[in-house]
Order: structure tokens, then sequence, then C-alpha cells
DNA sequence: TGGTTATGTTCCACGGGAGAACAAACTCGA
DNA sequence: TCGAGTTTGTTCTCCCGTGGAACATAACCA
């Protein structure tokens, strides 16, 4: 955002700061030289300026061991690892919590499988809390919180989780829920699934930019959300209710859908949805739909659900200019299936194929990337604003 | 974007000179006093950078006709009159060039109507340069081009037009061939026409933001053009070739598109596929259609085009978000017809309606709207860094 | 005419980065 | 073993830009 109010030499500093923080969490253990040479600064600035987030914690001095060189060894410079922040999630199948530290290490965690659909509300989400007050008890000491997040599947305006339709929840106060349980002043902040998601796939840790910068990260639930990442920022839109691409029409005249409109991609590619098509039982582990790929009903209902992905994403690709399409959750282990299909319509239907044909990848990392998402999300702010958590 | 070398002291003093320059452009004349205030300094430094930037000419110096109030008067400040840029644009139909100022007032235009469509890329970009060579002839003594912008209908990828559909064009150079005739040193910049011409939506002079700040905006042409804003700024994507809302899947089983796809939103509410599907001539100006919705193959036409206009706007509200769609071009003159089932389609669509209705809204400017644009991208770049324009 | 009030200017202090010189810690080769 | 060479990290001074207070200016008002 562009600044509003006039800039300082103190906000030259807190900026610079940023910048070196920022630095050493993208580029891995570096000396200050580095960082100099790095930042364009010299080395006097560099060195004041790691001085005072060493002193804050922001910033370890690692070991010298460095493999032997000439000249006099440098120190080499890690983000804080007594640093961390809180993700949680609450989705249709899992309850977790997860500490990260500013590395992007997980440093404890705890993630527990159960049928949430249709749950109540406060006894999940004092459920949910209990466990985080056991994680929390049991870090490292020393280790210092500076954040939570909590990733909900749904829509969500600033604190409250407006509706969650896989969970069956309206109008949740989360953070209320949450916050009597949680270790002194830790108020979660609250984020879409797929949009925190999509964070794991831009950073690879705090501040450290993954290799890809531009995509569109699909969430493969029950239903299927979604997040537009461009230049590493996940568009979140004017009030925070972008990504709905499971709701993106494919057919006018397709299905009805629970969101009361008809023909959304949920209803050809969403996990129920795709299952029901292939006459297979909802618990249906994603596995077990590809070893039985070969069978009609299942190969036609993964070719609807292929086409109707083709459809609707090529037009997400034709309005945003995306490059790459990220399939997470169940779309991940359906890939290699989906894939052929997939890529076939979008070079067909996406305008600017002929110049650059977006490509579609899978991601399979550990479960619950939500709660990783919102833990990444808490850490940002530090690596963005160091000032404020510096003594 | 997040800044990769450090800041130093000059940082901040062009840092504070552009954020001195957007004020006044954003809120008309000010007093030094004013300045101060509103960016959070002294009267001190706010007089000094102002000092700065009127002896560069970015700021004017009024004539005191404030309301006699107590206290020494102040003199208002204004943008520079005497900084320019120029726009042009080139459209299946017609060809314009404008110059606009720092206030974002016309100083000059010429804008030629002219069916285009076919036309020799060479031949018709040499007629836009002579017409511009011209109107730059005649500008008034005193006024500094700080740039030059050129407005295109179709895929821009950096100073080659990859592709204009409507135009018939591609792989067209187009600053090489407008850059001889233009005077010394002028290279436009070439963007997307929807782009550009979204830009007149989402501010109303150069550093002024206009009451929109988050809405799709649509450019009705022979097909559609297409531009989502958000937070003022227009999305370009990762290669600028974000937008092309005209090429959104309608019906996957729909009619074939130039495209090479099917079902594209412009066979249905681009002008050339709606005057066809109403059974009239494809030269029959927007308000007759409007004039003739009674009949029974226009008013069908309209309807399809509205349901079309309905899913694809529905999708791409659900992905960024957007509370408004502001219709351009010939989709402006229909606005009346086209918004009841245009609005009810998104309401029922689109996901978070039930929190917040998308509404409709048309802009009916002067022509070229895409010239202006461009003109306003040329004094955004000197609004956004005004040092580089400083003596 | 002198008091009041808000604007604009001038002066000096402070903070933060630049640059150069210096100290430190290691390798390498005689 | 010891000094030359090399790179890192630190210290010192200078410069630049903003902050703050005092002052000058130009109007209104009684």
């Amino acid at each position: 955002m562009t600044p509003t109010s006039a800039a300082r030499q103190s906000t030259l500093r807190s900026s610079n700061l940023a910048l070196v923080l920022r630095t050493v969490c993208a580029g891995g253990p570096l000396s200050r030289a580095d960082v100099a040479v790095r930042t364009g600064t010299t080395r006097a600035t560099a060195a004041r300026l790691v001085d005072d987030l060493v002193a804050g914690r922001l910033l370890d001095e690692g070991e010298r061991l460095t493999p032997p060189r000439r000249g006099r060894p440098a120190t080499p410079l890690l983000p804080g690892a007594r640093v961390g922040a809180l993700g949680l999630q609450v989705d249709a199948g899992l309850l977790a919590a997860r500490v990260l530290d500013l590395r992007g290490r997980v440093v404890a965690e705890h993630v527990e499988d159960d049928d949430l659909v249709g749950s109540d509300p406060a006894r999940t989400l004092a459920r949910l809390g209990a466990l985080t007050a056991d994680l929390v008890a049991g870090l490292p000491a020393g280790l210092r919180l500076a954040g939570a997040g909590l990733a909900l599947p749904g829509l969500v305006d600033g604190d409250l989780l407006l509706r969650a339709p896989n969970l069956g929840w309206t109008d949740v106060p989360a953070p209320d829920l949450l916050a009597a349980q949680l270790p002194g002043g830790l108020r979660p902040v609250v984020g879409n699934e797929a949009d925190l998601a999509a964070r794991t796939v831009a950073d690879t840790a705090p501040g450290r930019p993954g290799p890809l910068r531009d995509f569109l990260y699909l969430s493969g639930q029950i239903g299927i959300g979604g997040a537009a990442v461009l230049g590493g920022r996940v568009l979140t839109g004017s009030a925070g209710w972008a990504g709905e691409v499971g709701h993106v029409c494919v057919d006018p005249d397709g299905p009805a859908c629970r969101c009361g409109s008809t023909g959304c991609l949920e209803q050809y590619a969403g996990r129920h949805a795709l299952l029901a098509a292939a006459g297979l039982p909802l618990d249906t582990p994603p596995a077990e739909v590809v070893a039985r790929a070969g069978e009609l009903p299942v190969r036609r209902a993964l070719d609807a659900a292929a086409d109707a992905l083709g459809v609707a994403l090529a037009g997400v690709v034709n309005v945003l200019d995306l490059p790459v399409v990220v399939l997470g959750g169940h779309l991940a282990a359906l890939a290699d299936v989906l894939r052929p299909g997939l890529e076939e319509l979008l070079g067909r239907r996406v305008l600017s194929a002929r110049w650059r044909r977006p490509t579609v990848l899978a991601v399979t990392g550990p479960p619950a990337a939500g709660a990783t998402g919102a833990a990444l999300q808490a850490l940002d702010a530090v690596v963005a604003d160091p000032v404020a958590w510096l003594p």
C-alpha cells in the first residue's frame, strides 16, 4: 500500500530492519558482509541493523562452520529460532495446532483426525483450545509466540466466520471461543483455509519465497476452495472473500449446488460430488479412486471433473493471467489422472496459451496446510515489521 | 512491491516528495500548512518539500482567492499545469490522441472515427503518428510532456502487440512504428485498452482516487475486454495478459469463438454477436438497440447477453470478490436494459451476495477512454516518482 | 492602531546512513 | 613459526533530512 503519512528517520530504520530480516530469511545463512552486499548498504550499516535484530532475538548468530576460506571467518546469521507463531485449523476432517519458528521449522504440532461435519462450533473450538493449550504448555522454554492464526474452510469477515458450508457452521465468532483457553493475549487471526494453504506454496518459510510466485491454488476438500497468488501475495479481494473457485459456473444447466446456484465446479470436482458420480462410497481415499480409474463409471466421473476444472480454471486464468495451476488437497492425489484432460482444455480455452501454455502442478505436503499457512501469516507480520517485536 | 535495496536519506526525501505531490493531487488546492497536517509532518518540512516540487513545476502556486479568513492567507497549491502526458489509442472504430496535464484536464485532443478492422498496422500507426505530431506541435509553449502511452485492444507483451483480434493485427511493434514521428525521446508505453480505460474509472485525475476502488470493468467493443481493479490498482497479471473476461466460458456447448474455444462470453454479449443474434445490422447504434428492446428477437438477444454476463461475471466476482461491476463501451449504453437480469443473476450466483450484493454501474465518458487512461498512466509515473522529474 | 490568528520561514538539534580507516581472525606460503 | 594477504566486523566522522521552536508575515477585528 502507498503510505499515507510521511517517512521520518525512524521509518528509514524500521524499513531497513525489515529489509535485513527479510534478506536473511530469504537467503539462508548470511554473514553481515553478505547482508551488506545484498541490501546495498555498507558493512557498517548492515552490522548495526543486524546487531539490533540479534539483540531482539529475531536473528541468531550461528556457529562458524563454513568451509575454510581465506580471511576472517564470517558469523552466519539465521532467522531467530526462539520466535515462533501458532497456526490452528479446523476442517471437515481434522483439528490441527502447529507451531512454526522464524526458520519455518515445525517446533511442535498436534493433528487430530475427526469427522467434524455438522459439529457444534463452541464444542469443537473448545476442543481445539484445550489441545492448543497443551501444545503451548509443552513448548521449549524461551520460545516466544509472536502471534496466532486460525484457518477455517469458509467465508471469513474480520473475526467472524460467516459461513462454512462443509462444517455446517454459520456466524461463529471463532477467536472469542478460542482466546479464553490460549495463553495470555494470544488471539488468533482468522483466515480462509485455501488462502492460508496457498501461502505455504508461495513461501517455503517466513520471508522465503518459493519457486512459484504467480499461480492459482486449488484446495480440494469436500468442496473446492481456491486462492489466486500474484507476485507471491494471496489475493484476498475487497472483503477477503476472494478465491471461491468452487462456485464458478461450469454449466448453467448443471446440477444444483448447496450455494443456491447451478452447475458450480464443486458439483463436478468436489470430493463428494466426484465420488458420488463415480458410484463410490463418500469416504473412498483418493488412492483407491486412482487405482480404479480404469473402471468406466470412475473414468467418466474423472473425465467430467477434468472437463469442469478445465472450463472453470480457463476462465480464471483468462481473467487473472496465471501461468500455473497448483492442485492441493484431494485433487493433488488425483493430479496424474486429471492433468492430461485439464492441461489440454487449458491449452485450448486460455487466450494466451499460444504464447505461454498454463501448466498444472500438484503439491502433497503434510496434512493441515492451513495451520502452517496461518502460522506463516503471523510470522510474516514479524518479518514485515520487526520494530514492533524489538525490545 | 517490497523494496529489495536499502533506504537511505535520499530515499526518505523522494518518498516524501511523492507523498506531498500525491496529497496535493488527491486533495485539490491545499496550503503548505494543509499538506503538513495531511502528511503528518511539520510545516517546516512540508514547506521544504513543496518548494522543491514548485521549483520543478510539478506543483503550481495558485492565486489567493480563498474566502477571507482570519490569519495570514494561504497560498493554494495545485498539481502543475505545465506538466502533461500524451495518451494514444487505436481501436476498431477510432484513432485518438489526447494530452492531459497533472490536474487531469484535457489540454488538447484529436479523435478520428474510422473503421480500422483489418487495416494495415504500419499505415494506421503512421496516420496516428502524423496526427499526434500535429497535436503536439500545437501545444501551448512551456508544457512539458512527461511521457506517452498507447492503448491497444489486444494482448500486449512489453513493446509488442501480440494479437488484436478486432483489428486483425498480429505481432506489431507499435512503439517502433510510432516513435519516429513523435517529438524527441517520446516513446509510448503500450497497454491493453481495457486496463487503461479501467484506470479512468479508478482515478479521476493523476493521483486522485475516484469513489470506486474495487471493481470489475467491462469494456464492450466488438469483443469484450475487461480489467479487475483492486484497491485502485489494475490487475495486469503475471505477464500483463489479465482481464480477458470476454473469453470466460459461459456454456461449453455454446457457439464457437474466434479464439478457438466455445461458448465465450463475447459470443453472447459482444457487440457483433449481440446484434447478429438480434437480427440487426452490425452498425446499429446502442441507442437504437435500447429503443427496440420491446421487439422479440432483440429482447431475446438482450436476455441472452444478460444471462451470459451474469454467469461469467458471477464467476469472476466469486474468485476476485469485487463489489461492483462497471459497464463501459457499448455495454454502458445497454446498462439499463441489461442491469435487471444481470443483477438478479449475480445475486443468485455470487456466494457472498447474501452479505454484500454486487451492484452494476455504467460509465459513459468521452470517447477513447483508453487514450485518457494511457495518459493517466504516464502521469501516475510522475506522481509515483517525482524526483526523476525534478531538475 | 494594536491585538489576534493562521501561514510560512529560519535556525539548530537529533537520528540514521555513507565512507574511510582500523582491528580481528583466519589461510597460505616461505 | 611467522609474516603477508584477505576477508570480516567495528569505530569514527561527515552529511543529509526531518523535528521542533522561535520568528516573520499578512490578513481580520475591535
